[in-house]
DNA sequence: CAGCATCCAATTGGATACTG
DNA sequence: CAGTATCCAATTGGATGCTG
């Protein structure tokens, strides 16, 4: 009788599993923004610019290549002058698209909600008695 | 004829849009471990310290802290001595947590995969022709 | 136990200049 | 157009010590 082979278990959760190098490639701002503007086909890095309102050139390019690497996005050069390259999603980038769509549109739809809470926790903060300092100043 | 007000529609494309900052507040390897592990119900500071394997007291302090501001983590504090601290998600809380388990699960779940695509990755880049540097070395 | 305060090293991010 | 290279400011993150 065989045993049966164990499935290796991945854990983010632990720190040295490598589940947690892949938690923190995606779970980042502009690997959201950038998977969730993948979604409609391919699109040049120029444009991919002016639609991450606020990234800058070399954030864009390392998103793009870490992702690249990761196999979540696919690279196409097209040899023209002046060159054109173009960034598609992968079959396993496809995989991820509704989850980054998600969190932008979770981030989109709670903002306010958020923002209320955000200003009711500061007020209150801001009433609350101060901790006596240990050495009183004067 | 009255105007039909138009809702608000937040853009986390845009830089300057205050659902960025949502996007930040969740899109990030603490918050997305922080919430799944408060799925199950409330849990003690230190229990979600070990669980958190490799975060630090003070990560875990800020990241409970901006999450409770937002409205998304409740603080519950137990006035006993030593004293006892139970953090527990608000119901704005539980509707993002199937997200925040989605993309810990997803990373779990594609690692290996992910790490094949690296080695890949690297093995090329290993074997590309240098760019000829202007001003050659000797 | 559940923090806060502080110091410091390391990583990140922006601005700028240049290239095939 | 789509990058690379570099310099530097700013933010982050870890280690340590202390407290109600």
């Amino acid at each position: 009788m065989e045993t049966i082979p164990r499935k290796f278990s991945a854990n983010a959760y632990l720190r040295d599993c490598a589940s947690r190098t892949v938690l923190d490639a995606i779970a980042n701002r502009w690997t959201c923004l950038l998977v969730d503007a993948l979604r409609d086909g391919p699109i040049r890095f120029g444009v991919l610019r002016r639609r991450l309102d606020g990234i800058t050139q070399k954030s864009l390019t390392q998103t793009l290549r870490n992702l690249e690497r990761d196999g979540v996005v696919i690279r196409t050069v097209y040899p023209t002058i002046p060159p054109r390259v173009e960034y598609s999603l992968s079959e396993l980038g496809g995989s991820v698209v509704s989850l980054m769509e998600g969190i932008k549109h979770w981030s989109e739809e709670h903002v306010t909600e958020i923002l209320a809470a955000r200003e009711t926790y500061d007020l209150r903060a801001a009433q609350e008695p101060r901790p006596v300092p240990v050495q009183p100043a004067g």
